[in-house]
RNA sequence: GCGAAUAUAGCUCAGUAGGUUAGAGCGCUCGGUUGUGGUCCGAGAGGUCAUGGGUUCGAAUCCCAUUAUUCGCCCCA
C-alpha cells in the first residue's frame, strides 16, 4: 500500500453523487423548461476568463476572493525573476466569479448577437470563500439576463421568470426584495452621510436583520458616521416601521434626538392617507413609495427618479408571477459592485441567506472599453435551491439507475447478453449481473442494495424456452414468461 | 483574516486517576450443501488511534507544533 492520500474533495468543493445528480437535474431540467419558454436561449462560457475581464468588477472583496491562475511556463519563470513578486504579478487568469461578468464580456465582443440579447446560463463559478451551510467555493448558478435595453419591462421578465420557476419547483412562499441602487445613494445623502462613505455605511445596513438597529446605529458610529446621520438613515430605510409610533424604531431616533422625527411622521400620515385600508394591504409597495418619495428631498432628482421606476416595476410586475411575491425593501443593499438600477433578492422563511439575487448593471458591458449596453438580469443559486428543498423534503421520487438486474446461473455470457438486450428492447433500464457466481442468492442480495425494483432470472431452462423469470423484490412474487410483449405485461402485473 | 472546538475501523461513535493483544453498532466477506435476497444464527477481514516532536519505565489518553474538519465573526448564491 502506498501512503495514505486524502480522499476528500478539497474544501468548498463537492463530488455529486448518482442521487445527487438526479435531484440537480430535476432543478436544472425546471430552469431551463421555464427559461426556454420565456424566450432565453443558452450560452455556456470557458472556466477560466483572463484576470483583466475579472478584476475590478466585483468590488475589492471580491477581487480578493477570485481564485487565480499562475503563469505557465515561461512566463511563470520570467514573473518569479521579477523584482517584485507578487499575487498580482504572478497570475494572468482566474476562474469564474460569476456568470454576469462574461455575459459582459460576450456581449461587448460579438456584435452579431441579437439587439436584445436574452440568454440563460446554468454553470458552476469559483470563490475562494470560507464554506458554510449552503455556502461552497465552487457552485452553480442559474443566470437570465437581458441585454441592450433600459426598458423596465426586462426587470418585469427576469423577475417574472425567476418566479415561474420557484414556483414550478414548489415554492410558495419566497419574497422577492425590491430595491434600487440609486435610492440608496439618495437615502444616504439625505442623511447627511458622505458619499464617500455609501459602502461601509450600506455594509452595516445589510446586517440589519442580524444585529439589529442599535446594532446597526453602533456599527456605524464605529466606522465614524454619527448617530444622528445613522439614525436618519435608518428611518428612511426602514420607514416602514415610522408609520408606528410605538415601534422600536420611532424609540430609537428619538432616544438620539432625530431632527427629522416629528415631520417624518406627520409626512407618514399624510401618505397614509392617499390610500383606502383595503389597498394599504394590497398596495403597501406602493405606498411605501409614495412615503419615501416624501422624505426625500423633492430636489433630489436622482432619488425621485428612483422612486418612479420602483412603483413603475412594482405595477409591472403585477401582470408576471412575481406579482404576489414582490416586495419593496429599502434597505436591501447587494453586495456586487456593478448593479446601477433596481437591485433583487429572493428570500425564503427559515433559511438566511438568499436564494438568489440581481439587478440592473447598466456600465459594466461599457467596462470593457466598448460602447455601453445596459443589462438587468437574475442569478439563481442552484444549491441554495436544493439545500432548502431537501430540508423540506420537496423532492419527488426521482428514480435513478436500473430498474432490472439480470441474475443468471448455468448459462453462458452471451445467453445473458441476449436476454438484456431484449429487455432493454422494450424500454427497461437494465443492468446484468457481470460475474459467475456459486449462489444466486448473492445475486439477488445485490439487487437489493441497487434499488432495483426487479431480477430477472434465468437458467438453462428459461434460456432452452426463450423465456425469464421476473421477480418483483419487494413483494417476493415471481413470474415465467416469454420474452418480448409478455414482459411488459408481467411487469405491469406485478408492480401493481 | 480573527476566535473556539474536534480528529480512533468504510460509516456513526465508545474508550482519561497514563498500564497486557484498542472496542461496539451498522456495513463488508464467508458459511448455515442443489436456482431465490431482505429476517435469523455462526465465523472472519478491516485501525502505525490525523501528522511530527516532547514528558514517561510505559501515551489513543498529558504537553507543544503542523495539517484537516466543524461552528461563530467577516462577506456572499
Amino acid at each position: 500500500m502506498s501512503r495514505k492520500i486524502s480522499t476528500k474533495p478539497p474544501s468548498g468543493m463537492r463530488d455529486f453523487l448518482p442521487a445527487d445528480i438526479a435531484r440537480r437535474e430535476f432543478v436544472i431540467a425546471k430552469v431551463t423548461e421555464v427559461y426556454s419558454r420565456y424566450g432565453f436561449v443558452p450560452l455556456e462560457t470557458p472556466t477560466i476568463e483572463n484576470l483583466s475581464t475579472l478584476l475590478g468588477k466585483y468590488g475589492e472583496e471580491g477581487d480578493q476572493l477570485l481564485y487565480r491562475l499562475l503563469h505557465r511556463r515561461d512566463s511563470l519563470a520570467r514573473a518569479l525573476a521579477a523584482d517584485d513578486v507578487s499575487e498580482a504579478t504572478l497570475a494572468d487568469q482566474g476562474l469564474r466569479y460569476d456568470l454576469t461578468v462574461p455575459l459582459a464580456r460576450v456581449t461587448a465582443q460579438y456584435s452579431t448577437l441579437p439587439k436584445f440579447f436574452k440568454r440563460y446560463q446554468i454553470q458552476p463559478v469559483w470563490r475562494a470563500d470560507r464554506p458554510g451551510k449552503g455556502r461552497f467555493r465552487e457552485f452553480y448558478q442559474c443566470d437570465v439576463d437581458i441585454t441592450g435595453t433600459t426598458s423596465l419591462l426586462a426587470e418585469a421578465e427576469v423577475c417574472g421568470a425567476v418566479a415561474e420557476v420557484l414556483q414550478s419547483l414548489g415554492f410558495d412562499n419566497f419574497t422577492i426584495r425590491l430595491n434600487h441602487r440609486a435610492l440608496l445613494r439618495a437615502m444616504i445623502r439625505a442623511a447627511g452621510i458622505d458619499v464617500a462613505q455609501e459602502g461601509t455605511a450600506l455594509v452595516a445596513v445589510d446586517k440589519l436583520d442580524k444585529i439589529g438597529l442599535e446594532g446597526v446605529v453602533k456599527e456605524l458610529e464605529q466606522r465614524g458616521i454619527e448617530a444622528e446621520q445613522a439614525g436618519s438613515l435608518l428611518g428612511l430605510m426602514c420607514c416602514e416601521d415610522l408609520l408606528d409610533p410605538k415601534s422600536e424604531l420611532h424609540k430609537l431616533l428619538a432616544k438620539i434626538g432625530c431632527r427629522n422625527l416629528m415631520q417624518w411622521t406627520v409626512s407618514g400620515i399624510s401618505a397614509v392617507s392617499d390610500f383606502s385600508e383595503e389597498e394599504l394591504e394590497t398596495r403597501r409597495n406602493e405606498m411605501l413609495l409614495a412615503y419615501l418619495a416624501r422624505l426625500l428631498p423633492q430636489g433630489d432628482e436622482a432619488g425621485q427618479a428612483a422612486v418612479k421606476e420602483l412603483t413603475e416595476v412594482i405595477g409591472l410586475l403585477a401582470h408576471t408571477p412575481a406579482g404576489a411575491h414582490v416586495s419593496f425593501s429599502p434597505h436591501l443593499a447587494r453586495g456586487l459592485s456593478y448593479y446601477t438600477g433596481a437591485i433583487f433578492e429572493i428570500a425564503v422563511p427559515d433559511f438566511g441567506g438568499s436564494l438568489g439575487g440581481g439587478g440592473r448593471y447598466d456600465n459594466l458591458v461599457g467596462m470593457f472599453g466598448k460602447k455601453d449596453i445596459p443589462a438587468v438580469g437574475f442569478s439563481l443559486g442552484l444549491e441554495r435551491i436544493l439545500v432548502v428543498m431537501e430540508d423540506r423534503k420537496m423532492f419527488p421520487d426521482l428514480k435513478v439507475g436500473p430498474e432490472v438486474l439480470v441474475c443468471w446461473k448455468g448459462v453462458s455470457q452471451q445467453d445473458v447478453l441476449k436476454v438484456t438486450h431484449a429487455l432493454r428492447r422494450s424500454g427497461l433500464r437494465v443492468e446484468a449481473y457481470p460475474e459467475k457466481t456459486r449462489k444466486l442468492g448473492a445475486q439477488l442480495k445485490y439487487a437489493d442494495g441497487l434499488g432495483v425494483a426487479f431480477a430477472a432470472i434465468i437458467g438453462p431452462e428459461e434460456v432452452e424456452q426463450g423465456s425469464v423469470t421476473l421477480k418483483h423484490l419487494t413483494s417476493g412474487t415471481q413470474e415465467r414468461v416469454a420474452l418480448g410483449d409478455a414482459v411488459d405485461e408481467a411487469i405491469a402485473r406485478l408492480s401493481s
